[in-house]
DNA sequence: ATTACATTTGTCACAATCTGTCAAGTCAAA
DNA sequence: TTTGACTTGACAGATTGTGACAAATGTAAT
């Protein structure tokens, strides 16, 4: 579960920008971006969202990678995670 | 999304059990197994483990209620929370 | 009304995790 | 073999989570 990272390099790259001024923009340094686009780290959603900006991506798009990354992280090793998914997915269309 | 908090409150109601009873059990205070029945705290895996015994509930129905509330934290107040979800689970599926 | 007891609430300290940096490292192209 | 892009590991400071404690609230019996 990395694609929110593998997404925004792929874009960044076929952008021909470097990760040193994509970081630069935003105002994070370069090894952390890395870690970013690795999967090794996240970053908060308003710096998603200057990404998005950035690498001409969709925000809505970036958003829900960069969310469901959240999830699986909270999900990694859990015997009942899809069950748990399934559960939190019938509440929250109520809501 | 207080669910497994109304859950063993009531389990523990039925079987006749102060929160004061439950919480020696679990080696906590008593005010902090209050607020995790309110869904105001969350425990440890290992915690809902042990309360499972406790109250008579199925380990896995705890569990999976206990994670469902924490993937909801990661979802509260979010635009994209379904879309995230349904990305989510496809991906779970396949590991 | 007073007591007794269960639960709740607010606040605090400490622990654990997260965010970002820095310096040193690898790797590939010139 | 130097240069530039990226990666890695270790670290400091900030943020958040966990649990305890004391005081407050609620409630039922006396």
């Amino acid at each position: 579960m990395r694609e929110f990272g593998t997404t925004i390099r792929a874009l960044r790259e076929k952008k021909g920008l470097l990760l040193r001024q994509v970081a630069a923009e935003l105002d994070i340094d370069t090894a952390l971006l890395s870690k970013v686009e690795r999967g090794e780290r996240s970053i908060k959603k308003e710096q998603v969202m200057r990404i998005a900006v950035i690498i001409g991506a969709e925000t809505k798009d970036l958003l829900v990678l960069w969310l469901s990354a959240k999830i699986n992280d909270v999900l990694e090793n859990e015997d009942y995670a899809e069950e748990a998914l399934l559960v939190t997915l019938k509440k929250i269309k109520k809501r």
